[in-house]
DNA sequence: TCTGGGGTCCTAGGACCC
DNA sequence: TCTGGGGTCCTAGGACCC
């Protein structure tokens, strides 16, 4: 089995002893661009982002051609499509990503029970104990991109390291379609040189914390006093930063984690400032976040309501309760509670989100037991709030009624 | 140029108890 | 009358990641 560097080019298995890279980081490249592109092939060449055209949307994910021109999800599409006004833009088809996501998630789980994934394109795996079975690191990691390909047409990336902070940034170096193996005893070489930004941890706002101290650099990092960063970035932050720095990381790979909130948020197409209207999208995510946590089998003990202005000013507003529950009904009474509490008259909202925290094991309750009915009459109660206001049989004013999604689609 | 939706983690202040 | 230190829980905000 021979190794590839970044471009996908093949280099010599003997050149490097991947003995200690255990760790892989598999990322798929452009993931929801590269499945859009498999229907499209005709398009390969061209710059493609996945997103909506409409107003408020951002960038969902974008081809290596679109990123030439400076194009990155996450970017307004109002800015991408000024930076690159002849991309394609498609609509995205998150339950084919989802299936995709699982295909491959299946091909990693033939090679090794130990797979934390991370989101829907990425995966740490422990690959000690699968040598035996499969090969050297580097071969599993091989194998991995060979069958990415040959079973889905997706290109992914590998990195492969003693550490999963290391794996991760090589996977990143490898990237688009190639395969870095970083050894223990070169990891420091590999990390010195590259700037903070590259960091897990580190955004924008770190980036200009660390600048004004004169760190460019992890190696300026491993350079600088504990005390320094520290008193700078906070204690935890920067002793983390500081042992990742010297390419010290304990963490393992976790197969399973435990959740620790569930909660939906929606941004309008315009700012909302009728109340009927915002009392009844509370009701439709406190019923979403309900369902979901009876699906899960848990109940949550605070209800966290979220409000972003025009401004993009965001605000929270919390309440424990005394008793956990999933019933979209009491979430809904205590979202609404905070928000009556916070909103003024004329107030005008861009996004409002609710979250359910303090999870825990809902089975057993009474309010574990699922009620078919619920949600239906839940609806039905929406839907009754809004008649009361305008009464039966009118639906207007139709824009501020009927909200539109920030995707486009309607909200009953 | 104007910012989605799903999350996790950290900080800091205040209440409250011992 | 003035005043401690530790621990836990709750709340709000913000940074960050995919």
């Amino acid at each position: 089995m021979s190794k590839q560097d970044g471009r996908g080019r093949q280099i010599s298995a003997r050149t490097v002893d991947d003995s200690s890279a255990t760790i892989l980081h598999i990322d798929l490249d452009a993931f929801f661009a590269s499945v859009e592109l498999l229907d499209h092939p005709e398009l390969a060449h061209k710059p493609v982002v996945v997103g909506h055209r409409s107003g408020r949307s951002v960038v969902t994910a974008a081809n290596y051609v679109a990123r030439r021109y400076g194009v990155n999800s996450a970017m307004p599409m109002s800015i991408a499509l000024r930076k690159c006004p002849d991309a394609v833009v498609l609509e995205p088809h998150f339950e084919r990503y989802a299936a995709y996501s699982r295909q491959v998630m299946a091909i990693f789980n033939d090679l090794t029970p130990l797979v934390e994934q991370l989101g829907s394109d990425e995966a740490f795996l422990d690959v000690a104990g699968a040598r035996r079975l499969h090969g050297s690191p580097a071969t599993i990691g091989g194998l991995i991109r060979q069958r990415v390909q040959a079973e889905t047409g997706l290109t992914c990336s590998v990195g492969a390291a003693s550490t999963k902070f290391i794996a991760k940034l090589a996977s990143g170096r490898a990237k688009p379609d190639g395969l870095l193996v970083i050894p223990a005893d070169k990891a420091l070489n590999f990390l010195h040189p590259l700037p903070v930004g590259a960091m897990w941890g580190v955004g924008a706002s770190t980036e200009q914390a660390l600048t004004r101290l004169g760190v460019r650099t992890i190696g300026d990092i491993a350079h600088t006093p504990l005390a320094v960063l520290t008193s700078s970035l906070g204690e935890v932050s920067g002793h983390k930063l500081f042992e990742l720095a010297w390419a010290r990381d304990a963490r393992t790979v976790t197969v399973e984690r435990e959740e620790k909130s569930i909660g939906h948020e929606m941004t309008f197409e315009y700012d909302v400032s009728d109340r009927a209207v915002l009392h009844s999208e509370i009701h439709r995510l406190s019923d979403e976040v309900g369902s979901r946590l009876r699906r899960a089998g848990l109940v949550g003990r605070t209800v966290v309501l979220k409000l972003r202005y025009p401004d993009f000013s965001t605000v929270t507003r919390s309440r424990t309760l005394a008793e956990p529950t999933n019933v979209g009904r009491r979430i809904y009474e205590e979202a609404t509670a905070s928000f009556d509490a916070l909103a003024t008259r004329g107030i005008r909202v861009r996004l409002i989100g609710v979250r359910m925290e303090q999870l825990g094991d809902g089975a057993g309750t009474a309010q574990g037991l699922w009620d078919p009915d619920e949600d239906w009459r839940e609806a039905e109660l929406a839907l009754d709030s809004v008649r009361a206001k305008f009464g039966r049989g009118i639906v207007g004013p139709a824009s501020q009624l009927k909200p539109k999604r920030a995707d486009g689609g309607g909200v009953a």
